[in-house]
DNA sequence: TAGAGCCTGGACAACGTTGTCAGATGCGGG
DNA sequence: CCCGCATCTGACAACGTTGTCCAGGCTCTA
């Protein structure tokens, strides 16, 4: 066998097809490994003619630095993790792209990922991170036991949960006044005249789920009205088993004249329900959804800050990660009201 | 200086904030280095007894790989990068989820960035995946010249671009038939009776902009209509300037009936305006919108498949990387138009 | 002109992992 | 009882970078 083959010189070429290192841009340059680092990374102590030398060999070559092995002398990644539910819903859409600015002004890069609101898939992805040595973790979490994160929060990866509590650890979050929106939400109706009104919700384990449907109880309750069972509907959000329980819920003896719509999926299911029927029924929405304006009637809705969520929370990571912040907290963000008709409908009946 | 601070050991101190190493379970579990990488690496090799007691060390301890070390030693980051326009947009939320997914069936994690439509930002982006070793890129181009990437490609960096072709390089790109589905869109309002038509597109630069564009020349050039600068509106899609846009097309002694609008958002914003004006204009919009059918008259619109070109571009990247493909191609995904009312209002002059 | 001090450049180790290879151990057969 | 073989284990180098430290050359002053 030929010295030329010898197997870590074949490793090194099937590597990253042969990318050149500071060593080769050293040897062209004719300089040392340590000035090569130096001009890279604009560290002070060279000459100008050597920095032209320098740079004109990893223009030549091509060069560009391995971060991967700066990461591993360095101890920082300069990355943060991002999980969530799913990129493709709406809602985590300006949310991803406010945690993205914070990280980029922070010099970090965003890694991300969907649980597809599973806890198992949540944990997969929260460990890859985890591994990869991410500075720090934004985490929509799916599941509610958290405990698997406790080694990797004692090793100083810094955590903020959003939109929903960590269960079983003590760590950040930032969510939406989700109990006071609702219960807002569904004062807007009573206050209209309604009193059958339907809740239509995700599956009641989902902490927002439950502290909506908390609100819908406290205004209910603060009106005198009791709930009746028919009235509620906990479970996945997709469109067949929205649009069965509005079915229900608008059929029957004693149909409901209002719904509260626990997200922003499930609002637009109901949309499409009521304009399929002619009997007029009041809604209003937790998410603000677009277009939402332009329906008629408008759709009034329970607004949350996806940004601001985003926002708050990787700011509180970074600040984390300085050592400004120690303590774990609570954020609430406060939700808004958006008035625009189909909340401000009478009792048809 | 006592000898537990020297600077090696205060370096690694402050590193991940003392997480324990391979070397640190050998040493618990008593058993060599090598022996902790085949058990956490699920290598044959090891008996159920030793495996036992590496595995109890590596519990006790907390253990978690570091990734970057790996990826160092293997020369694959098990990464790819998406760089998007911006991730709050509701074209590319299924797009990104579409890319992931194919990235998870593949092992692989995704790291996002969004480049705000600005070609530096871009490159910025994309050089910085590059130092991570990312084994691929998909790309949507912001800019028009991606010489910057050859030296990637030559070092064998898998790269497809979305959405939009790369400039001055050779390489796979998914995109739509922007062209064909502009031109049937406009075909169809021609169909519907209308001959003053306004365009109200992206910037030229960009190239869906300018294929879109084409294709509304092409059917008013088939329909034998002679268009008039004034009915053309290209720039930035912000709902200012195109409120402005449409206002003016929709003024004058002699307005256009209909409206082709080149995005989503610029549908959004032309929606709103129809809203104000009483005159009926007719609108087609490239890009599909949420709850566009509920809208009155729900708005046709030419759809492209947003998670069909991630999902496509994503198996081409995948494919680069086995070694199945090799020459970069051009595929072009069909559009489809799809009519709910307001492309087929008459003219109203 | 010699000595002090500064500036530039380079040798070397270390980061945590994996691939290679050789050594240790145990077992069975001659 | 010893040898050979298979199996399991561990020492060591290497991946590409950065931090430390020292050598050598230069300038400036006395």
């Amino acid at each position: 066998m030929p010295e030329t083959t010898r197997h870590a010189e074949r490793n090194a070429a099937t590597r990253y097809g042969n990318r050149p290192t500071m060593k080769d841009v050293a040897a062209r340059a004719g300089v040392g490994l340590k000035t090569v680092s130096r001009v890279v990374n604009g560290e002070p102590g060279v000459t100008p003619e050597t920095e032209r030398r320098v740079q004109e060999a990893i223009d030549a070559l091509g060069f560009r630095r391995n971060d991967s092995a700066r990461v591993l002398r360095k101890g920082r990644t300069a990355s943060i993790g991002l999980v969530l539910e799913d990129l493709a819903d709406p809602f985590y859409g300006p949310l991803s792209r406010a945690v993205e600015e914070v990280a980029r002004a922070n010099g970090a890069l965003l890694i991300n990922g969907s649980s597809a609101e599973d806890p198992d898939r949540e944990q997969e992805l929260v460990l890859a991170l985890c591994a990869r040595r991410v500075d720090g973790l934004v985490v929509i979490p799916a599941g509610d036991d958290h405990r698997y994160l406790e080694p990797e929060l004692k090793a100083g990866v810094a955590t903020v949960f959003v939109d929903r509590p960590a269960g079983q650890i003590d760590a950040d979050v930032v969510l939406s006044d989700n109990f006071g929106g609702a219960r807002d939400g569904v004062a807007h109706l009573i206050a209209h005249g309604h009193r059958r009104i339907g809740f239509i919700g995700d599956m009641p384990r989902i902490h927002t789920a439950a502290e909506r449907l908390r609100g819908y109880r406290a205004a209910m309750e603060d009106a005198g009205i009791p709930v009746e069972d028919t009235w509620m509907s906990l479970g996945v959000t997709d469109p067949e088993r929205v649009r069965r329980a509005a079915e229900e819920m608008l059929s029957g003896p004693d149909p409901v004249t209002a719904v509260f719509a626990g997200n922003n999926r499930v609002t637009v299911t109901v949309v499409r329900v009521l304009a399929e029927h002619t009997r007029r029924v009041a809604l209003v929405g937790f998410d603000d959804i677009e277009l939402a304006d332009l329906l008629q009637p408008g759709v009034t809705v329970v607004a949350q800050d996806a940004a601001a969520l985003g926002r708050t929370a990787a700011e509180r990571l970074f600040r984390q990660l300085d050592g400004t912040l120690v303590t774990p907290e609570r954020i609430e963000l406060p939700t808004r009201l958006i008035t625009r008709g189909s909340g401000e409908l009478p009792p048809a009946d």
